[in-house]
DNA sequence: AATACAATGATATTCACTTTCAAGCCATCA
DNA sequence: TGATGGCTTGAAAGTGAATATCATTGTATT
């Protein structure tokens, strides 16, 4: 067991108790789904992931526990625009998106230069900022080769 | 009539024959408002404008129109994750977004540090980007105000 | 163990988007 | 101009993901 996920799971338990929410075989299976991804995910997914372990599991559960899940502030929301809701774990490194218009591959990395820019315009507009999303459209190399 | 909007309308209509469409009343008075808003809208939005109006233009119409637009190059699909598929007037000036966690109003505004970035990521990472962006997530300043 | 109340999960509902289809309109050709 | 073919329209129906409902089950506390 990887510390920082033990550490997690700390969190959302003092997080249950302080809102007199109780801890569940489901939450926990569902937060090591979560936790046990390196990237976003969507409901479907982790749904589908869990039904194939524990029959048990129904989709609305899921649905309620990611909602929690970024209640608690473990889990961040994050929507590309392609009519699915994804989760990532929150507190990681900063992510930004780069989506194909061509084959919808959606691909991750870590960007920090960009960011400082906007954040503080931001406050200069007397807005705090929370959260910051950085999504980039365009030709992935894939299907640049294959239209040659 | 502004000589821009004019132009945007020459376009739209090239690429209509272009294409074997066809220029309708609809087409054209949808094209109106949408060019007349000098922000983003939704397509809600436009259909009620245009349904005070002018009694005779359908939900699907506009749906069609503003995808149509896009089609052409002359509107932009914005997701700023609140369920509402926005449209803006694409080839203007680049639009960041400050959405409100509390209030869920949507200010938009200006830059242009970022441009420089865009060519040196798609380099780095082989990916064409055809287009960028940015939103960023907090408190607005009368938010602020009003919790004290 | 009993109690109170939160959680579950199958199902139903909502909401925006998208498609369908019969009737109407636009561009072209004789 | 008038007819023809096919694109367009708009009301209505369909789709899919998100969300709500509700009876049943599970959890934590007394």
């Amino acid at each position: 067991m990887n510390q920082t996920k033990q550490k997690v799971k700390e969190q959302f338990h003092l997080f249950l108790s302080k809102k007199g929410l109780k801890a569940t075989l489901q939450r926990s299976l569902i937060l090591d789904a979560f936790l046990g991804l390196d990237r976003s995910t969507h409901i479907d997914e982790l749904y589908l992931l869990l039904r194939g372990r524990h029959s048990n599991i129904g989709h609305a559960t899921v649905y309620r526990a990611l909602r929690l899940f970024a209640a608690a502030g473990i889990a961040r929301e994050v929507n590309l625009g392609d009519g699915l809701t994804r989760y990532e774990v929150a507190g990681g490194k900063r992510r930004d998106y780069l989506v194909c218009n061509d084959c919808g591959t959606v691909t991750e990395f870590e960007n920090s230069t960009i960011a400082r820019h906007q954040a503080e315009l931001a406050r200069n507009l007397g807005f705090t900022v929370q959260s910051l999303k950085i999504e980039l459209r365009g030709i992935c190399g894939n299907c640049q080769e294959r239209q040659g």
